[in-house]
DNA sequence: CAGCTCGGTGGGAGCGCTCCCATACCGGAA
DNA sequence: TTCCGGTATGGGAGCGCTCCCACCGAGCTG
């Protein structure tokens, strides 16, 4: 240990600040927190103190003591035990809502923080956690023994609590920590239902969207790029965008599906374009198989809106990289991302309320290829 | 507090691991870490006894006493006090190195974590302190006040160092927290001289591979789209390039300069192309760039690479997802930001050593842009 | 064989904090 | 005046751990 003290050395204690203010240290503690019936004219004493002291509480001796560690986790939980052999594709793994559960193969190294989604999600809980004095502590498990890992580290009471994107249907990491007392909130619906919060997107309403848009433009043969439908999102987004053709009367239209990579994007298009060569509107379930799409339609000299007008969808950064740029329907995944983390602070402080859901609403982002 | 303990109630202790293995605390608590003198068989007992209680050591306990939270931060931060406006261009933000020091304006919402970049070093930072059973502390520091939080949160030890990937020339954070004498780390070499650890890219080098591919493809005509010359990165890929391209006997060639915005790429490629319409390669600073550059050589009808071979540079997502798909010159992020760690926990362990520097070698990833 | 060193072990203090409890003090009712 | 409630404050214990120091016995040296 020696000088690792140094760095730290001599940060005032609570005594310190005691001393300085002439009271106890039970007082300035009472002080720091809640003011629980303390003479105003010795709070403002105590908070002089304080300030010429340079004083911060100490979190382990907090933590110690509470038992709260005031921090919470940001948990990237991958895929489930029964590890399918990963999609044979090896394109780009950009964009691709985090929160369906494709699965990517492995760039040795976390390929799941390279996903845009992840950034966004991670700003969003970073952002509401700092002006309370918190910061999220990064946690990835994506194998068995790192779940474990995390599992284990959560329920020592190491964080207060989870936010939690799982990225598969099957991982088993909500519902054991759910079973385990440990407070959780998720980023989607959770497949089985579940004693938890969580945000989500009203997917059906995006798709909605997108369905309604490519019609008002006149859009009369239409078809639809899908994501893996064993996700639940993805099942969403479809039945959403039937509903939307069926109530205008065309209840049946193409569809393909993909798994969320930009190569699967292309090899839709290639496929539906063979099929159909005369459709003229399309809606992809997320941004980057729709940049596929356009790279397909492009070659194959379809000119887009003109020819084909094409909807994506999470108004990612693919979306903006574009061209022509993509008109998309849009998560606020930052609003998302922050409204976890306001449902998982409320859990944490109050450990017998009731799990809550927040639906966030999607947005059409009109730019040029519909 | 009340049943807030409920969670991690009646976690072993060491006490409790003590008696079922008939010793002491203090011998248990060797046992744990380091094993110092103790005799074997004693140390087959209490290891019984730690897995048969599942004991996991208090971290808030063990922190209060060594002074050590066992924890870094992984902290990215922003612009300088000298916040200049932000960069006109609004164009997408994905991409770019954002070790380099680009300032894009804020989506309000930490834009910078929505770059692939930090998304990579993310991973490197996690893969590497994973098995080592931490887990990094998520800051972010873009303003001045949050600057002060973080710088803070650090000083005081609740972080045991800090690995800072800085995104701007001017950010005053390093040299607060050399001067601290808080172990950090950074991602690039810093722009005015501190005794503190760095990794960096040999971008010379990077840019030389890059020449030599264009020279070799027989490209007569060569130009260049730089990043911001105020980035030492830039300006070290600039002068790698000019280098190499003197060595081959052409010391000159038209180059112009873009912000790391795809946007900007497209029009720098716009203004070479009007200037040069002769030229048969480029190299461009960034893929992000790049790609850019290859929408606006492909509506002017040129083809690549047939017509004009094109390099990028970081062998981002955006490389992946252009078509043709770009060749560029890969920076090995993710060992990068494990070295970095590996560096950073050598200091905390080892304050006085001195510092250190580790340079990567780039590679460059030929596809089919050139 | 006394005196030592030294590897192995246990006891105790104390890290900085919160919280329980005792104490002191105030004013108003009996 | 005495007694009581309530409010404001201080003292002390103890969270779970590490580390210092004392201890003890075995094996060595002089």
């Amino acid at each position: 240990m020696s000088d690792r003290a140094r760095t730290a050395a001599h940060s005032p204690t609570l005594e310190d600040v005691a001393r300085a203010a002439g009271v106890s240290r039970a007082t300035v503690s009472r002080v720091i927190n809640g003011t629980r019936n303390v003479d105003p004219e010795i709070q403002r004493t105590v908070r002089d103190a304080v300030t010429a002291t340079g004083y911060v509480p100490n979190r382990a001796a907090r933590a110690l003591v509470t038992r709260r560690a005031d921090t919470v986790a940001l948990v990237v939980s991958g895929a489930g035990a029964d590890t399918g052999p990963p999609d044979a594709d090896t394109g780009p793994r950009e964009d691709g809502s985090v929160h369906g559960g494709e699965e990517r193969d492995g760039d040795a190294g976390g390929p799941l923080f390279s996903d845009p989604f992840f950034g966004r999600i991670a700003a969003g809980v970073v952002e509401f956690l700092r002006p309370r004095g918190m910061h999220p502590v990064l946690m990835l498990a994506e194998s068995p023994a790192a779940r474990d890992q995390v599992f284990d580290y959560l329920r020592r009471g190491h964080a207060d609590g989870a936010v939690l994107v799982s990225t598969h249907a099957a991982d088993p990491l909500p519902a054991r920590l759910v079973e385990a007392g440990v407070p959780a909130v998720l980023f989607a619906r959770p497949p089985r239902p579940l004693p938890v919060s969580y945000v989500d997107l009203a997917h059906r309403d995006g798709a909605r969207l997108a369905a309604e848009h490519l019609l008002a433009r006149g859009c009369r043969r239409v078809a639809t790029v899908n994501g893996p439908l064993d996700v639940l999102a993805c099942q969403e987004r479809a039945a959403g965008f039937q509903d939307a053709m069926a109530r205008a009367g065309s209840p049946y239209f193409p569809s393909v599906e993909g798994n969320f990579t930009l190569e699967s994007g292309e090899r839709a298009m290639a496929q539906l374009l063979a099929r159909h060569p005369g459709l003229d509107g399309l809606f992809v379930a997320n941004d980057l198989m729709a940049q596929g799409a356009l790279h397909v339609l492009r070659e194959q000299g379809r000119r887009v809106p003109e020819d084909v007008a094409v909807v994506g969808f999470d108004d990612s950064s693919a979306a903006r990289a574009a061209r022509p740029r993509l008109t998309t329907v849009r998560q606020p995944v930052e609003r998302m991302a922050a409204e976890m983390t306001r449902l998982l602070l409320e859990h944490v402080e109050q450990p017998d309320r009731s799990p809550a859901s927040v639906i966030f609403e999607p947005t059409l982002v009109t730019r040029h290829s519909a």
